[in-house]
RNA sequence: AGUAUCG
């Protein structure tokens, strides 16, 4: 049984979603585990759709559900924007109790996000004590998504003073925002202020979100200056 | 044995 969602895993990490489904159908008995392996399998591969299908049936099946798989269909949730579903969850995931809700809020306002209901994921964030940088990061990208510059500048700057150090997701979500909105000065500043004061590596998103805003500003000959450095970096 | 934040 645990070897079978093991083997799911792999299929799901390195083959097609239909692979994994084709294997997940042989399956005589659903656990929780293998349950959330096929769920993951289906996020990962963009069919946040057949994921809700699969978690509609299983409502019906007498499972018990437990965090981790509820995290699985909260982000297959954040790619179809289904709020209604995403509301469920959180219901379910307050009455688990606080150090649940404080586990998945994360998971919680990324759905939020995708579901373009930013004020059901700023109410999450106000009722954790405390929150650590990834709460930060997922609110600061879900004002990304919705194109809300303001927002997203003024949650960066209070993840600074409340004292964290910006990481790599942090500054992928601003330069996502200043690619979005056409900010080429603010995204050129955020890019360096990246690399030389917080001594981050851009990785292919950074450079992703940095060219793109050169492009649409017209500035072909500093992408051109930028692509010998882009090409050295491995994923 | 299965999950976090980067449209």
């Amino acid at each position: 049984p645990s070897i079978c969602s093991s083997l799911l895993n792999v299929y799901a990490k390195c083959g097609s979603f239909e692979e994994a489904e084709e294997l997940f159908n042989t399956f005589t008995e659903r656990n929780v585990v293998s349950l959330t392996a096929m769920l993951s399998a289906y996020v990962e591969h963009g069919q946040g759709k057949k994921a809700l299908q699969l978690y509609n049936v299983i409502q019906d099946e007498h499972v018990m559900l437990d965090v981790v798989i509820l995290l699985c269909v909260l982000q297959a949730c954040s790619e179809t924007g289904s709020l209604q579903t995403s509301e469920k969850l959180h219901f379910e995931l307050v009455s688990a109790g606080h150090d649940c809700l404080r586990s998945a809020a994360a998971t919680l306002i990324h759905a939020y996000g995708g579901c373009a209901s930013m004020a059901n994921a700023q109410a999450i964030f106000d009722v954790i004590f405390e929150p650590n940088l990834v709460l930060w990061n997922a609110c600061l990208a879900g004002h990304a998504g919705e194109g809300n510059i303001f927002a997203s500048l003024q949650t960066f700057e209070m993840l600074r003073l409340t004292g964290f150090e910006p990481d790599e997701v942090t500054f992928s979500a601003v330069l996502a925002i200043c690619s979005y909105v056409g900010d080429v000065l603010l995204g050129l500043q955020s890019f360096t202020s990246m690399t030389y004061d917080n001594s981050i590596y851009p990785d292919r998103r950074h450079y992703g979100s940095i060219v793109d805003l050169l492009g649409r500003a017209g500035n072909f000959n500093r992408v051109e200056n930028m692509l010998p450095r882009i090409s050295v970096q491995a994923d």
